[in-house]
DNA sequence: AAGATACTCAACCGCTTGGAA
DNA sequence: GTTCCAAGCGGTTGAGTATCT
């Protein structure tokens, strides 16, 4: 795309040509990915780590789709969008075959007007900047907090075992209504959920946090999670970016949310 | 046919992060 | 604890192309 651009710097930038492809293609194949400086420099290319860099990774390197992307994607890209914001890396990662750069491509050209008029329609299309989420999951205005009255010592002891009797009392809060653009009244359709203070043995006095379904999956992917969560079934699993699909959803929501702020009445 | 405008997307840029020294 | 550097990320740019007038 493109053009060269003449330059006195000593690399050379602008569009690739076929043959420096091929160049920098060979020799990964035969060094291995990664180094990119080294490269770079032995690659016999007049470009810049970076550059060699970019171009294996959202061209040459195998498994690479390219062409249209499909319905089932763009859906998945929206749906992901909506939960991570501008988390092009994250995206592209449960988009087999496609780059970030592509799918943040995509999202600027056909897809952030069209999706424009649905944002602010609930408190949580929110774009999760990466260094906000924390912050925007424990400072949310619409946050509630319940306390634990009693919990029985079996199997509902810890109500982060997924106990289905507790995931449906959250179900059953009550939705909240919001105002569209053309003033007509919906129903919010963001289900809330309960957390807990600690990943273990809740007990009577415990306080939960009520959040949203979005703030489960925000806190989920941060590298800080904030509080636990139970397991509850009707969440998304699948949207989540495991490096597997093997994964067992269920053990990473109830063990490994860890507790960083407490919550308080 | 030709110029203007809009759209697309590859490539670049600046910043952040994480590991090594 | 600090500095340095490689790698990765998201935002922006701008050439090429398509569409409109």
């Amino acid at each position: 795309m493109k053009k060269q651009v003449s330059t006195n710097e000593e690399f050379k930038r602008g569009a690739w040509k076929p043959e420096e492809d091929l160049i920098l293609k060979r020799y990964i194949e035969a060094n291995g990915e990664g180094k990119w400086t080294t490269v770079s420099k032995k690659s016999g290319l007049m470009r810049s780590a970076k550059s060699c860099r970019m171009r294996w990774k959202n061209h040459l390197r195998p498994n690479i789709k390219h062409g249209q992307i499909s319905e089932d994607e763009e859906d998945l890209i929206i749906r992901m969008h909506k939960l991570l914001g501008n988390r092009w890396s994250l995206i592209a990662g449960r988009i087999p075959g496609r780059t970030d750069n592509e799918v943040k491509n995509y999202w600027n050209t056909h897809l952030s007007k069209r999706n424009l008029n649905h944002q602010g329609q609930s408190m949580n299309s929110v774009n999760f900047n990466c260094k906000k989420r924390r912050s925007m999951v424990s400072d949310t205005n619409d946050t509630q907090t319940i306390s634990i009255v009693s919990t029985k010592q079996q199997d509902e002891s810890n109500i982060f075992n997924g106990s289905d009797e507790r995931v449906d009392a959250q179900l059953s809060n009550p939705s909240s209504t919001t105002s569209t653009s053309s003033g007509a009244e919906e129903v919010n359709a963001v289900q809330r959920y309960a957390t807990s203070t600690t990943p273990d043995n809740s007990a009577a006095g415990d306080t939960l946090k009520i959040i949203s379904e979005e703030e489960i999956y925000s806190c989920w992917l941060s590298d800080e999670p904030t509080f636990y969560v139970p397991f509850v079934p009707s969440l998304d699993y699948s949207i989540l970016p495991f490096d597997s699909l093997d994964n067992n959803y269920e053990d990473c929501w109830t063990n490994k949310l860890r507790l960083h702020d407490l919550v308080e009445d």
